[in-house]
DNA sequence: ACACCTTTTACAAAACTTTTACAGAACCCA
DNA sequence: TGGGTTCTGTAAAAGTTTTGTAAAAGGTGT
């Protein structure tokens, strides 16, 4: 075997006080113990993590996770994302807020929120 | 990290407290005994074992040990899989993991996980 | 032909995803 | 503010995909 050459790209991850996730191995820790996603989760997870503090729209996760172009009407995003809540614990409060007829959308652990979280905020229209 | 240059003086091992792998006369023991691994069995551990730690997809476990191109039907590895898991024993559990849709992973035995293994866990995507 | 190894076959079991059905929460407007 | 409407939360069932397993069939070398 030559000389291994490695291209130093460093790696992608998401870190917080809690959180933990790689999107180069695609796994996930939440307090150093694997998250245990499914690949769906997964890809939930990280698509709203790579929007993290903004809106992602129900319309864009079931597009870019389930490839459903639009009106298609369906309740596994509701589903999925209650088990990545459920997965997420105690924090999943804190993680995953949901933005009424919109979307959802991730906030960092304890990310200095310039805004306050209104009690059901209208961000985008229809 | 740089170029990785392997001087290939000294003899190629795999040792932890059970299993021992000799990758120059392709050998393997567990507790001193010998494993009485098939060619395709030992191929299979050597390459998971190379990868200790790392997923390995079926995609490349079929490639490097059957020399399979993508997309063939088979059942073959599954199989293997399964002798290699009868033959580790008792410590088979530790050893290989499954990661589901994705592939295998074979972990050392009592390694410092930082991580404890979840049921299933999503590693690699599509 | 024999012994041994590999692959396929067929089905069972497990893991994961989606739907269903309904309860509950949020929104809107008179 | 109350009532209708829409949207989300939730549990459980149903559906799909993937893996595990035993046994048979197929190869290979001596």
């Amino acid at each position: 075997m030559g000389p291994l050459q490695i291209t130093a790209t460093h790696e992608q991850r998401y870190h917080d006080q809690h959180l933990d996730l790689d999107f180069d191995h695609k796994t996930a820790l939440l307090d150093t113990k694997p998250l245990g996603l499914t690949r769906k989760e997964y890809d939930l997870l990280a698509l709203l993590i790579q929007n993290a503090g903004e809106v992602v729209t129900r319309e864009m996760l079931l597009l870019r996770v389930w490839g459903y172009s639009n009106q298609i009407r369906t309740r596994t995003l509701d589903v999925h994302i209650r088990r990545l809540r459920k997965k997420l614990g105690e924090h999943s409060g804190t993680y995953i807020e949901t933005i009424f007829s919109v979307g959802y959308r991730f906030q960092p652990f304890r990310a200095p929120r310039l805004v306050q979280r209104a009690p059901q905020m209208m961000a985008l229209g229809a």
